[in-house]
DNA sequence: GTAGACCCTTCACCATGGTGCAAGGTCAAG
DNA sequence: CTTGACCTTGCACCATGGTGAAGGGTCTAC
């Protein structure tokens, strides 16, 4: 299998394909005698995988510590949970931020709409932002 | 004021500070008569004013904009408010990935708590992550 | 034999918000 | 006069997940 008919089983450009081995996630695929990456058919399901975990939030670093355990004949699982718990906790600390941020500019967009375009003059820069709170 | 003294009264980095000046969020303040940087006392308060809009969620790219309207002699409000909304769309969306993300996560997680170690062993890559849904 | 599709490598670039270093100039105190 | 803290510029670099172009080789069909 080439590059090109790997990249439309998976839907993945051959750019990414190559970004993918060089990130060590993929394998170096055997060689045709030109020189051409020569692909076996698991490496469709391995990069079916790395897009599916992709999806689920996992980063490619995290991936590719995932496989490489593969590839070390052990299993997984317990890594995987501790990765999982690890980006569960990241992605909760970034909910906790964006919220907050959200709420900082649900307030500026308040004081906004309370502003006469009077206040706005003659405020430092912006008093609905500059506002202390 | 030198960019040091301003470094601390904004307790900025005068990296930063240069940052600031190089991507168009400072203008570029007068010179003593060796070439250090002499900054006006209002340039306080609009390093102030930058780390209060960031701090509200504002990428540096709003904050510029903002900056010119007011260096224009308008008045920002109107814009402010509707980077506000942009930014507030933005942030709707990230956080909906983001919960998406870690709904697939805790799913996972529970597949792998209900997981022997003989499946594991069995399964493709990790079945966990490997399961189409 | 030639056109066009495919493949190769290496290198540079995108956004974001900065940080760090090198090589030099300046200023104040002792 | 020298030391040390401060300042200047320009350039390179960090993570992240790739993308694109340059300059070449190969394969298939006509």
């Amino acid at each position: 299998m080439r590059i090109g008919e790997l990249a439309v089983a998976t839907d993945t450009p051959t750019s990414t394909l190559r970004y993918y081995e060089r990130a060590g996630l993929l394998p170096p695929p055997a060689r045709t005698g030109t020189g051409y990456r020569d692909y076996s058919r698991e490496a469709a399901d391995r990069v079916a995988f790395i897009r599916r975990a992709q999806a689920a939030g996992l980063t490619l670093a995290q991936i590719g510590e995932v496989l490489a355990i593969r590839d070390d004949g052990r299993t997984p699982c317990a890594h995987v949970a501790g990765l999982v718990d690890e980006r569960l906790e990241d992605i909760d600390r970034r909910l906790d931020d964006l919220r907050r941020a959200r709420d900082e500019l649900r307030r500026v967009r308040r004081r906004l709409d309370d502003l006469e375009p009077s206040d706005c003059a003659t405020s430092d820069i912006c008093s609905a932002i500059g506002a202390a709170d």
